[in-house]
DNA sequence: GCCAACGTTGGC
DNA sequence: GCCAACGTTGGC
Protein backbone atom coordinates (compact mmCIF):
# COMPACT_ATOMS: atom_id res chain seq x y z
CA UNK A 1 0.00 0.00 0.00
CA UNK A 2 1.41 3.21 -0.87
CA UNK A 3 2.08 5.66 1.86
CA UNK A 4 2.74 9.53 2.10
CA UNK A 5 5.29 12.05 3.30
CA UNK A 6 6.21 15.42 3.16
CA UNK A 7 10.01 16.27 1.83
CA UNK A 8 11.07 19.93 3.37
CA UNK A 9 13.74 21.93 1.34
CA UNK A 10 14.71 25.19 0.92
CA UNK A 11 14.32 26.30 -2.52
CA UNK A 12 18.32 28.08 -2.06
CA UNK A 13 19.56 24.72 -1.54
CA UNK A 14 17.70 22.25 -3.78
CA UNK A 15 14.26 22.67 -5.20
CA UNK A 16 11.88 21.14 -6.78
CA UNK A 17 12.33 22.80 -10.21
CA UNK A 18 15.90 21.32 -10.33
CA UNK A 19 14.42 17.92 -9.30
CA UNK A 20 12.72 18.50 -12.75
CA UNK A 21 15.87 18.63 -14.25
CA UNK A 22 18.09 16.05 -12.51
CA UNK A 23 14.97 13.05 -12.62
CA UNK A 24 15.65 11.71 -9.89
CA UNK A 25 18.10 12.36 -6.49
CA UNK A 26 19.64 11.01 -3.59
CA UNK A 27 17.79 13.24 -0.48
CA UNK A 28 21.07 13.78 1.13
CA UNK A 29 21.61 15.62 4.27
CA UNK A 30 18.86 14.56 6.43
CA UNK A 31 20.89 15.34 10.01
CA UNK A 32 18.12 14.69 12.28
CA UNK A 33 16.98 11.28 14.18
CA UNK A 34 12.89 11.24 13.40
CA UNK A 35 13.66 11.92 9.77
CA UNK A 36 15.85 9.60 9.46
CA UNK A 37 13.37 7.19 11.15
CA UNK A 38 10.95 8.60 8.38
CA UNK A 39 13.03 7.94 5.65
CA UNK A 40 13.57 4.03 6.94
CA UNK A 41 10.49 3.37 6.78
CA UNK A 42 9.36 4.56 3.27
CA UNK A 43 9.13 1.88 0.92
CA UNK A 44 9.42 1.57 -2.99
CA UNK A 45 6.24 3.88 -4.63
CA UNK A 46 5.38 5.81 -1.69
CA UNK A 47 4.35 9.31 -3.03
CA UNK A 48 5.66 12.48 -1.31
CA UNK A 49 4.93 16.38 -0.96
CA UNK A 50 7.54 18.52 -2.23
CA UNK A 51 8.06 21.06 0.00
CA UNK A 52 9.32 24.63 0.30
CA UNK A 53 10.32 26.11 3.63
CA UNK A 54 12.36 29.66 3.70
CA UNK A 55 10.88 31.47 0.97
CA UNK A 56 8.14 34.15 1.31
CA UNK A 57 5.48 32.05 0.48
CA UNK A 58 6.32 28.74 2.06
CA UNK A 59 4.10 26.03 -0.42
CA UNK A 60 3.90 22.35 -1.32
CA UNK A 61 5.22 23.01 -5.16
CA UNK A 62 4.41 19.54 -6.46
CA UNK A 63 4.50 15.22 -5.91
CA UNK A 64 7.39 13.17 -5.74
CA UNK A 65 8.00 9.22 -6.04
CA UNK A 66 10.27 7.28 -3.75
CA UNK A 67 12.76 5.10 -5.61
CA UNK A 68 14.26 3.28 -3.40
CA UNK A 69 14.85 1.87 0.07
CA UNK A 70 16.78 3.73 2.40
CA UNK A 71 20.43 3.15 2.11
CA UNK A 72 23.69 5.20 4.30
CA UNK A 73 23.59 9.01 3.19
CA UNK A 74 27.15 8.72 1.58
CA UNK A 75 27.93 12.53 2.42
CA UNK A 76 28.22 11.45 6.55
CA UNK A 77 31.68 10.14 5.33
CA UNK A 78 32.69 13.27 2.89
CA UNK A 79 34.91 15.56 4.94
CA UNK A 80 34.53 18.35 2.23
CA UNK A 81 30.94 17.89 2.51
CA UNK A 82 29.18 20.30 5.34
CA UNK A 83 26.93 17.05 5.78
CA UNK A 84 30.17 15.57 7.11
CA UNK A 85 29.75 13.44 10.69
CA UNK A 86 33.44 12.40 12.20
CA UNK A 87 31.11 9.54 14.06
CA UNK A 88 30.09 7.99 11.49
CA UNK A 89 31.46 4.55 10.08
CA UNK A 90 31.25 3.10 6.61
CA UNK A 91 30.33 -0.29 8.86
CA UNK A 92 28.40 1.75 10.68
CA UNK A 93 26.53 4.35 9.16
CA UNK A 94 24.49 7.21 10.69
CA UNK A 95 22.83 8.87 8.83
CA UNK A 96 20.38 6.96 5.84
CA UNK A 97 18.61 8.68 2.76
CA UNK A 98 16.46 7.57 -0.40
CA UNK A 99 16.01 8.20 -3.78
CA UNK A 100 13.39 10.47 -5.19
CA UNK A 101 11.66 11.43 -8.59
CA UNK A 102 9.88 13.94 -9.93
CA UNK A 103 6.64 12.73 -10.64
CA UNK A 104 4.47 16.33 -11.22
CA UNK A 105 3.78 19.64 -10.67
CA UNK A 106 0.95 21.58 -9.17
CA UNK A 107 -1.40 23.63 -11.07
CA UNK A 108 -1.32 25.72 -8.30
CA UNK A 109 0.90 24.78 -5.39
CA UNK A 110 -0.35 24.58 -2.43
CA UNK A 111 0.65 27.76 0.13
CA UNK A 112 1.08 26.91 3.78
CA UNK A 113 -1.55 30.28 4.81
CA UNK A 114 -3.86 27.69 2.41
CA UNK A 115 -3.27 24.84 4.37
CA UNK A 116 -4.17 26.36 7.24
CA UNK A 117 -6.81 28.18 6.17
CA UNK A 118 -8.53 24.21 5.46
CA UNK A 119 -10.17 23.45 8.67
CA UNK A 120 -9.95 19.70 7.54
CA UNK A 121 -5.85 20.17 7.82
CA UNK A 122 -6.16 20.90 11.57
CA UNK A 123 -3.85 18.19 13.15
CA UNK A 124 -1.60 17.69 9.96
CA UNK A 125 1.67 17.46 11.04
CA UNK A 126 3.24 20.72 9.05
CA UNK A 127 0.70 22.56 10.79
CA UNK A 128 1.39 21.73 14.32
CA UNK A 129 3.06 24.53 15.74
CA UNK A 130 6.69 24.97 16.23
CA UNK A 131 6.83 21.17 14.03
CA UNK A 132 10.30 21.57 12.02
CA UNK A 133 10.75 18.15 11.08
CA UNK A 134 12.16 18.09 7.62
CA UNK A 135 10.48 14.44 6.43
CA UNK A 136 6.81 13.73 7.66
CA UNK A 137 4.24 11.52 7.54
CA UNK A 138 1.08 12.56 5.78
CA UNK A 139 -1.72 11.18 6.54
CA UNK A 140 -4.16 9.72 3.11
CA UNK A 141 -7.18 12.01 4.19
CA UNK A 142 -4.43 14.98 4.58
CA UNK A 143 -2.85 13.84 1.10
CA UNK A 144 -6.76 14.18 -0.48
CA UNK A 145 -7.05 17.27 0.54
CA UNK A 146 -3.89 18.62 -0.27
CA UNK A 147 -4.08 17.41 -3.77
CA UNK A 148 -7.71 19.46 -4.06
CA UNK A 149 -6.60 21.91 -2.80
CA UNK A 150 -3.55 22.34 -5.54
CA UNK A 151 -6.62 21.99 -8.57
CA UNK A 152 -9.21 24.53 -7.11
CA UNK A 153 -10.08 27.99 -8.64
CA UNK A 154 -10.32 30.20 -5.76
CA UNK A 155 -9.98 33.56 -5.08
CA UNK A 156 -8.26 32.09 -1.67
CA UNK A 157 -5.31 31.01 -3.98
CA UNK A 158 -4.98 33.13 -6.92
CA UNK A 159 -2.24 32.50 -9.67
CA UNK A 160 0.88 33.48 -8.79
CA UNK A 161 2.21 36.66 -10.14
CA UNK A 162 4.57 36.30 -13.28
CA UNK A 163 8.14 36.51 -12.72
C1' DG B 1 20.01 10.80 34.04
C1' DC B 2 19.16 15.71 34.51
C1' DC B 3 19.00 20.01 32.61
C1' DA B 4 21.05 24.50 31.17
C1' DA B 5 23.26 26.30 27.28
C1' DC B 6 23.50 26.48 22.67
C1' DG B 7 22.49 25.98 17.73
C1' DT B 8 19.18 25.46 14.08
C1' DT B 9 14.79 25.81 11.81
C1' DG B 10 11.58 28.38 9.69
C1' DG B 11 7.44 31.40 9.78
C1' DC B 12 6.51 36.01 10.08
C1' DG C 1 15.89 40.59 11.66
C1' DC C 2 13.20 38.56 15.30
C1' DC C 3 12.02 34.96 18.04
C1' DA C 4 9.52 30.59 19.44
C1' DA C 5 10.16 25.82 19.23
C1' DC C 6 12.82 22.15 19.80
C1' DG C 7 16.88 18.94 19.11
C1' DT C 8 21.54 18.22 20.70
C1' DT C 9 25.49 18.65 23.64
C1' DG C 10 28.03 18.31 27.63
C1' DG C 11 28.94 19.28 32.59
C1' DC C 12 27.73 17.43 36.75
Amino acid sequence: MTRYWLLKTEPSAYSFERLRADGTTPWTGVRNFQARNNMMEMRLGDLALFYHSGVAQPAAAGICKIVTTAYPDFTQFDRTSEYFDGRARSDRPIWFMVDVAYVEPFARPVTLARMRAEPRLVGMTLLRRGQRLSVQPVMPHEWNIVLELASETSVLSPDPAPA
